[in-house]
DNA sequence: TTTTCGCGATGACAATTGTCACCCGCGCCG
DNA sequence: CGGCGCGGGTGACAATTGTCATCGCGAAAA
C-alpha cells in the first residue's frame, strides 16, 4: 500500500454506484483504503452514476447492475455511445451469462461478482486502468454459450407472467388477444424446456434474459 | 474518531456475517475506520458465524438473514437458546415485517437495511453495545402489524408453487395428495387475497412469510 | 366425554392454462 | 413477382388449476 499521496496526480480515479448505500460507503472505504485510488463520487441510481461519470471523468467507474432509474448495464452503453474514456467494470451479485455478455457488448472493461475476496475489487480497478480486461473466470467459459432463444414478446409476456398475472391481464397490459399470449407463454415454455409459465420465467430470470 | 488504540482494552469487539465476500470485507473495512471498533472475525454463512461468535464472544455480532448453511435468524435463535452475552444486530435488503418479527423474538438488538447510510453502520455498533435498541424507523411502526396467517403446510406448498411446481409434483414431494395440495394452495391464494398461487406465493415472500 | 380443530383426502365442476393447426397482412429478399 | 418469416390472431381440445362441499381421524380444549 503506498503512502497516501495527498495530490491526486498518479491517483487513479474512480466513481462508484451502487443502489444500498451501506454497500456503497462500504466499497468506497474498501477503495481509500488503498493509497493509490481516490473515490471522486458516488451514485445510488443509475442516472446519478451517468452524471457523476460525465461530469468528473474518472479512470474508472464501478456500477452495480440493477438499481433504480437505469441499470448497470444501460449506464455502461450509454458512455460507450459517447465515446467516455472512462473504464467500466460492473460489479454485480448475479453470475449471469446474459447479464456478461450485455456487459461486455456494452464495452465494459470487467465483470465482478460481489461474492469474489475483497481484495480483488482494488486489484481489478488497477488493472483495468491499465486496459487490461477483468472478468469472473467461471464466467468466462459459459458467457458465449446460450444466446438468448427469446422474441421481444416473449420476453414480456414471460416477465409479467412470472409476476403472477394471468393470461387475461397479460394480454389487457399489451393490448394483444388472450389467445396470442397464452401462444407466445407456450412458445417461451418450449424453447426453455420448461413445463409451465412459473418455470419459464424462473429459467429466464437466472440466465439473464428476464 | 478516537486515535485508533492497538490494546483492545476499550475496543468494541465485533464479528461480521454476510455471504458476499466482496460486501463483508467492504463492512470491515468501513468498521476497521473507526478507532473504537475491532472485527475480531468474519464468517461467509451461518455455521462459521456461529463458531466464530462461539470462540470470540464478541460484543456485537453483525450478520445477514439470508446466507448459505443457516439465517442469521436461525443464528440469532440459537445464541438466544445459549445464553450469549454477545448482542445481535441483522443487516439485510429486505424491509419485511415477518422478518424483523422474528429477529426480535430470537433476541436481536437492532435491525438494519442495507439500504441505509454507511455512516450508521458504526453508530448502530456503539449504541447496541450499550444496551440500546436500533430498529429501522419505518418497520418499526408496522412491525407487529399482519401476524402470517398461514399454516406450515400452507408455507410450505406455497414455496414449491412458487418454484413453478405443479400440483402433482409439490403433492409428490410432500406426499400428500394431488388434491389436497390444491386445497393448501386454494386456502393460501385467499388467505392472502391473491388470485392465483403465483401472486400468492409473491405476496407472501414480500411479508417474509416465506 | 363431547366438541372443536387441524391435517389429509375425495369428488365434482368451472376457470385458466398449454398445445396445435391454421389464417391474415406486411415487409424483405432472391 | 413469389415466397418466406414474423407479429398477431382464431378456434378447439386436453391438462392443470382453483373452488366447494364433505368425510375421517386424532389430539387438544371445553
Amino acid at each position: 500500500m503506498n503512502p497516501p499521496a495527498k495530490e491526486s496526480r498518479k491517483m487513479i480515479r474512480v466513481v462508484i454506484a451502487e443502489d444500498q448505500s451501506m454497500v456503497l460507503g462500504a466499497l468506497a472505504a474498501l477503495l481509500e483504503i488503498e493509497g493509490d485510488i481516490s473515490v471522486v463520487a458516488r451514485a445510488k441510481n443509475g442516472k446519478e452514476a451517468l452524471q457523476a461519470v460525465l461530469t468528473q471523468k474518472p479512470d474508472v467507474f464501478i456500477t452495480d447492475i440493477e438499481m433504480p432509474e437505469m441499470t448497470g448495464l444501460d449506464v455502461a452503453a450509454e458512455l460507450r455511445r459517447r465515446h467516455l474514456a472512462t473504464r467500466v467494470i460492473i460489479l454485480t451479485t448475479f453470475a449471469r451469462a446474459g447479464y456478461l455478455r450485455r456487459a461486455l457488448e456494452a464495452g465494459a472493461s470487467g465483470y465482478l461478482l460481489k461474492d469474489m475476496r475483497a481484495e480483488q475489487l482494488a486489484d481489478a480497478v488497477r488493472r483495468v486502468q491499465q486496459g487490461l480486461r477483468v472478468i469472473d473466470p467461471e464466467l468466462a467459459t459459459e458467457a458465449w454459450a446460450e444466446p438468448d432463444p427469446l422474441t421481444d414478446r416473449e420476453r414480456q409476456v414471460l416477465r409479467l407472467a412470472g409476476d403472477g398475472l394471468s393470461s387475461g391481464d397479460i394480454a389487457a397490459d399489451l393490448s394483444l388477444s388472450e389467445g396470442t399470449v397464452r401462444n407466445y407463454l407456450s412458445e417461451a415454455i418450449s424453447k426453455l424446456g420448461a413445463s409451465n409459465r412459473v418455470e419459464a420465467a424462473r429459467l429466464a430470470r437466472t440466465k439473464g434474459w428476464l
